[in-house]
DNA sequence: TACAATAATGTGTTCGAGCACATTATTTTT
DNA sequence: AAAAATAATGTGCTCGAACACATTATTGTA
């Protein structure tokens, strides 16, 4: 094994040229005689020459700029640990001349995304990261985008285009079996379990499907599984959910959403406790009801690791010409009372 | 937000001194008047400048050597996944001069590992990265690797001793009181539950003994679940099990190492199918029983990412002078048949 | 006041890669 | 054979931080 850090400028006087023919070599650039050339890859392959990414990087120093562009945490609290990962990498890479600029908008509000985007687009950025909750508008950004050159990279949801350069996220159809797997381990053999949506706005209607059929998959074969779902909406929630428990036999939730504390909540309120319970995402309503034990299961979308993972592919980019994974899924981790407190 | 990238050309030109003297500013090297320090420092207060890492590593530009002493994996499959960790800290470390040795030990052989720390010792690496097994012979080596100033850290065990810089593991009490939730949530109430250590070398007793006292403080308040402890060897494993299950009404087992597979294929042998299983690592057999859904659910002690964190925080201190965390502990993973691929 | 002693500040080089430009060697053309 | 054209090779500067060394300014002392 090579202890030794080889050099250009060693390459050079191993081969008896100068290091402007090494570095013709290296990089193909030809006007190198057949001569020069073969001295020169004759050192090559017996030394393992790695070049020196450091020195490569500053030569082309040079500050980047990176736009996030995510919805307020304030609308919605999932996207909380997301600034927490964007705060991480910005402060990882700040000294290295990239900065990270995070945008927010209104999920709630379509016109919100599209004047961030194009505020965004004027300021033209080395890259934009956004995690694509409108299709529609999303698609219309990213073409701007690219035509300005301006490199896209998406987390937490998937939208089909080449033009996104990366995607780091989950596979949600594979979460739903995992929720899936889970009642069927804490619920009596031949249960009746509901997938339960929560769906004050239908954004997240992608999400949830691809959760719910998942979830329905895994118990495919299994006919003596009863399976319903139901749609919830805030005002009446306690009625809708106390007369579809009253005229089942429900013995397990599957809730598609990171809300699943509401139905805790609910189910608190009209004093059904025999029911088993799983949802999404580490809140902070979540994680109590979970410590309780009134939530059993939760499944971690994880994403401050994704904004963190999605800003630091483009930036290893950007810096050091690191091949990018044009997608990367998270492991889907499973949490409960016990566990929750490792993951922070 | 500042989008500019200072240097200290800047710094010098802004508050009209030369380079020279900031730098001194910056370093507290003395030798600076007061007036020329003030006007610095008022040049800092308002820019807030970061000093570029990348060119101050290249100045720097040393090569580095690390090495890792680990059991050899043919002898336990466990620390199979670590020799991957390292292989990717080594893929992303190499071009940045610093060099990644793996020696191997027998760890049912202390003399082994002595002879081996010997050697890395006699080279002089400028750190050493290991897994405590053997208790005294580690302490005995990290004093020595102390005295000629080579750096010392730890994963997967915790040994107590100043002279270790980082330590990277899990709470192992934690993880068995994890394990005790889920085979409670899996189990009927008031089952009896059964804590199996797999015995066959004494060393990995710590460990154990850690995760069944977190196992059974889960259980202390609850009167009604009757928690044994069972020691099984290898050769009457099979009787020993059957004995321990007819005498008694258990309903799960938790086995404390990564052995677990073999009680599986044990039950399958006397044909108990009616006991729930929780046990520890990836290892492939194990896997295959938990898609089986003979083993019930697997804590991952995530070797792979031990090593490779504990490269990389040493890494990057001796690259970029870093803070090393003293003390770095990992989530603690609940991997299930469906989520099991998702760590791959 | 002159001159040393010290304090304060400035200058120049290094790290390794990359590239523009200068120089030298070889071939082509007249 | 000499001049011109082109191919091949070498040299020197840059990126930003760090530090050795050189230079200038300010004291103290005879």
């Amino acid at each position: 094994m090579a202890i030794k850090k080889y050099t250009i400028k060693d390459i050079a006087a191993l081969s008896g040229l100068s290091k402007g023919t090494v570095d013709r070599v290296l990089h193909n650039r030809g006007k190198v005689s057949q001569k020069a050339l073969d001295s020169i890859n004759k050192v090559l392959k017996e030394i393992d020459y790695q070049p020196n990414i450091i020195a490569r990087s500053l030569k082309k120093s040079k500050a980047y700029r990176i736009c996030l562009i995510v919805p307020n945490a304030k609308t919605d609290p999932y996207w909380e640990p997301c600034t927490e990962g964007i705060r991480e990498a910005f402060e990882e890479y700040k000294s290295l001349g990239v900065f990270i600029e995070t945008h927010f908008y209104n999920p709630n509000d379509t016109s919100s995304f599209t004047y961030t985007c194009n505020k965004v687009l004027e300021s033209i950025p080395d890259a934009v990261i956004l995690p694509p909750l409108f299709y529609k508008q999303t698609l219309q950004a990213i073409h701007k985008f690219h035509s300005k050159k301006i490199l896209v990279a998406t987390f937490n949801d998937k939208i089909s285009s080449e033009l996104v350069e990366c995607y780091v996220g989950q596979d949600l159809f594979r979460s739903g079996k995992i929720a899936a797997r889970l009642l069927e381990a804490i619920t009596p053999k031949k249960s009746e379990l509901t997938v339960i949506h929560i769906d004050e706005s239908f954004n997240n209607a992608l999400h949830m499907q691809e959760k719910e059929s998942g979830f329905r998959s895994y118990f495919k074969d299994l006919k003596e599984t009863n399976i319903s779902t139901l749609h919830i909406k805030q005002p009446d929630m306690d009625k809708t959910l106390n007369n579809h428990l009253s005229n089942n036999h429900i013995k397990g939730l599957f809730i598609t959403t990171s809300k699943s504390f509401m139905i805790a909540q609910a189910l608190d309120r009209i004093k059904r406790n025999d029911v088993k319970l799983i949802g999404y995402d580490l809140l902070k309503e979540n994680i109590m009801y979970l410590k309780n034990q009134k939530i059993d299961f939760l499944i971690h979308q994880n994403p401050k690791q994704q904004a963190y993972l999605s800003i630091t592919h483009i930036a290893d980019y950007l810096l050091f010409n690191k091949q990018i994974p044009s997608e990367k899924l998270l492991p889907i981790d499973i949490i409960n009372s016990e566990n929750v407190d490792t993951y922070f």
